[in-house]
DNA sequence: CTGAAAGCGCTTACAG
DNA sequence: CTGAAAGCGCTTACAG
C-alpha cells in the first residue's frame, strides 16, 4: 500500500539510515541531503509505518482504559480527561468496556493481556486482588477509585470514607434525621460501595444516630433506573426516609425522579447528595448536591504514574488522593424557594 | 521481556513454524508435538506478540473513532455501542477527541493518518469535503451523522430532515404557534444543525406559519450551559415563544432549565422536544420529549461498513439511513397533571 | 507432519 | 555526514 523507508531511499539515491534520520529530524544531515529526501517523501506521500516503528521499540504507544461503561457519565467525563492527558504525552487510548462485571474473560481476549498495549488504567469493580496482582506482573496497571487490596499496584482515588462522611454529616446538619443510603454493592470487600457505606455509618454514630439497615438499599448497577427503583423502595416502608445520599449522581438523579413523580418536594420533604459531580447535576431541577472528585487530577495522575512505569520505573505501589469538594445546591438547600416544574 | 516464539521452539525443541502452527490452532500438528508446545509456552508464560503479528499482516486490528467529545452523552452511548459492535468482530477501538472543532492537526497527528489504525469512524463536523476525500485516499472511512458532500465516503445517519420536521409538526399539533428553535450554527454549509433548520421550516410552512428568524437561536456548542443561555435569550423577546424544538437533548434539559429556574411551567407554558434519547432525558422532570435516532444500529452499520472497506471492498460510498422514532414524554405531554418538585 | 529462510518496515550500533 | 547489515517477533510460501 504506502510507500516505505526503502522506497523514499530509492527515489532520494541515499540509504534508509538517512532518510530515518530526516524523518526523525536528527541533525547531522546535510541540507541538501535534507531536502532531497524531504522531496522523495512528499512525492511518495509517505508516512512511517508506527507498527513498524513500535515492534522495533517494543511497545506501541497505546494505553489501555478499562472501564465499566462509557453509557455512565463519571466514566465518560474521566475517560475524556485521561484520553485528552494521555495526547498530551503523544500516547493514545484504546477503551475497554467490561461491563461492571469486571469479567477476566473480556480482559484477557480484548488486548490488555496481549501486548497491543504497554499499560492500563483500569477501573477495577469485581476484579480481585489475586487476578490484579498476575495482571500486574504482565503490564503496567494503574488502578482507579479504590484499592482492591494492600499494594497490589499504583492507586489514584480520592478519600471515599470522608466524602460520605461528608456528605452524610451534611444531611444531618439540615436537621435529617431519617437519611438513607442507596448503592451498596455486596459483590468486593474492597468495593467503592463498602467504603462509602463506612463513611455513611461513621457519620451517622458521630451524631449519636443508630444505624437502620432499612434505610440502606442495594443498587445492582450504578444508573438511573437503579435509583428510581431503590427510592420507590424506601417510600413504601413505614417510616420513610426524610434524605438520602446516594453512592453516585445517576442513582440520585433516579432518586430523584421517584420523588417528584411521587409529589414529594426536594429538598423540603427529602434531601439528596450524589457523588461524581456529573454535568447533569448541574442541570437538574432541583440542581443536585454532589461530592465532587477532581477528574482532571484523577487522570492526570493515572496517566502520569501509568508512563512512569511503562518507562520502567521499579518502586513500590504508590497511592495518589486527588481533592474532592462537596457542591452544595439546590436538592440540600431549604432555603432557596421551592418551584413547580410542570 | 516476554518470551518470544523462538524461545518457545528451543525450550520444546522444535522450530518456530511450529510453533506458531500450535498458537494458531493448525491441525496437523502431532498430538505429541502439540502438547510438548504447549508446555513450553506456559512454562515461558509466552504470548503473542501482537505488534509484530499485526507488522506482519499489514494491518494493527485497531479501528479509530473520532468523535467531538466523550463529555457529550450521545457520542458517549455512541461510542459504547461501536466498541462493542468492534470488539464482536474482534477489533479494538481507539478514541480521538476532534473537540468539535474537528481540527485537521489533531487528526493528523492523533494516529488517524499514520497507520496506526486501519480504518477510522469519524463524526465530521466541522472537517470539510476537501479534507475528508484526501483522508480517504489514506484511510477507509465512515461518515457519522451527516453528508458532508456528494459521494465523499461511507455514511451512516438518521434522516434529519425528516426528524425535525416530526418534531415541529408535534409540537405544532399541540396548538402551539410561538415555536422556537435553538441549536443552530453557521459553521459548515451541509451540517447537522442546517438540516435541521431545514426541518423546522418545512414543518411551518406546511403549517403555514411564518418564520420568524428571531425564534431561531444558535447554539456554539451543543451542551447544557448553551441551552440554558439561549433560552434566557428567547423569554427576553417581547413575545416568547410557547414551544422550544432543540437540536440536541442536552440543550434541551440546558432550556428546561432556564424555563423552570423561570417559574415557567413545562409543558403547559412552553413544550421542549430534543434530539438523541439520553438517558438524561428519560429520568428529568418533565421527562423530555425527543427524537431516538437508533444508536445499536448505527454503530453497528458503522463498524460492519468500515470492516468491508478494510477488507478491501473497492465499491462507491454507500449510505445508511437508520431509523428514528419519536418518543413523547411530558415535556410536551398537556395531558399530565403538573406535580412540583422543590 | 516439520524445518530453514525470507520479509513485514522500522531503528541502531558499527564502520567508514 | 552517510551506508550496509542486523534484528524487533511474527507468518508464510517453499522444501522435505
Amino acid at each position: 500500500m504506502g510507500a516505505s523507508l526503502k522506497d523514499v531511499a530509492k527515489l532520494a539515491g541515499v540509504s534508509v539510515k538517512t532518510v530515518s534520520n530526516v524523518v526523525n529530524e536528527y541533525r547531522h544531515v546535510s541540507a541538501a541531503t535534507r531536502s532531497r529526501v524531504r522531496e522523495a517523501i512528499d512525492q511518495l506521500g509517505y508516512r512511517p509505518n508506527l507498527t513498524a516503528r513500535h515492534l522495533r521499540y517494543g511497545r506501541s504507544g497505546i494505553i489501555g482504559l478499562a472501564l465499566p461503561e462509557l453509557g455512565i457519565p463519571y466514566f465518560a467525563e474521566l475517560a475524556e480527561e485521561v484520553i485528552a492527558a494521555a495526547e498530551r504525552e503523544s500516547w493514545s487510548v484504546l477503551i475497554d468496556q467490561t461491563d461492571g462485571r469486571g469479567d477476566r474473560e473480556r480482559l484477557t481476549s480484548s488486548g490488555a493481556r496481549s501486548r497491543t498495549i504497554d499499560g492500563l488504567i483500569i477501573s477495577p469493580l469485581a476484579l480481585d486482588a489475586e487476578f490484579l496482582t498476575a495482571m500486574r506482573a504482565d503490564l503496567p496497571l494503574v488502578l482507579l477509585g479504590e484499592q482492591v487490596g494492600p499494594g497490589i499496584a499504583d492507586l489514584v482515588a480520592i478519600d471515599n470514607v470522608t466524602a460520605a462522611r461528608e456528605a452524610t454529616e451534611h444531611l444531618l446538619g439540615l436537621g435529617r434525621r431519617r437519611v438513607a443510603a442507596i448503592g451498596d454493592q455486596r459483590v468486593s470487600a474492597a468495593g467503592t460501595a463498602n467504603v462509602r457505606l463506612q463513611g455513611y455509618r461513621e457519620a451517622l454514630a458521630a451524631a449519636g444516630i443508630a444505624y437502620d439497615p432499612d434505610l440502606v438499599v442495594p443498587a445492582e448497577s450504578y444508573h438511573r433506573p437503579d435509583g428510581a427503583a431503590a427510592m420507590r423502595l424506601l417510600l413504601s416502608l413505614a417510616d420513610p426516609p426524610d434524605a438520602v445520599f446516594c453512592f453516585n449522581d445517576l442513582l440520585a438523579l433516579g432518586a430523584l425522579r421517584t420523588l417528584l413523580a411521587a409529589g414529594l418536594r426536594v429538598p423540603a420533604d427529602v434531601a439528596i447528595v450524589g457523588v461524581d459531580d456529573i454535568e447533569d447535576g448541574r442541570f437538574s431541577t432541583p440542581t443536585l448536591t454532589t461530592v465532587a472528585p477532581d477528574k482532571t487530577q484523577i487522570a492526570e495522575a493515572a496517566v502520569t504514574m501509568l508512563l512512569e512505569r511503562v518507562n520502567g520505573l521499579d518502586a513500590p505501589p504508590r497511592e495518589v488522593i486527588a481533592p474532592h469538594a462537596l457542591q452544595v445546591r439546590e436538592s440540600t438547600n431549604t432555603v432557596a424557594g421551592a418551584r413547580c416544574p410542570m
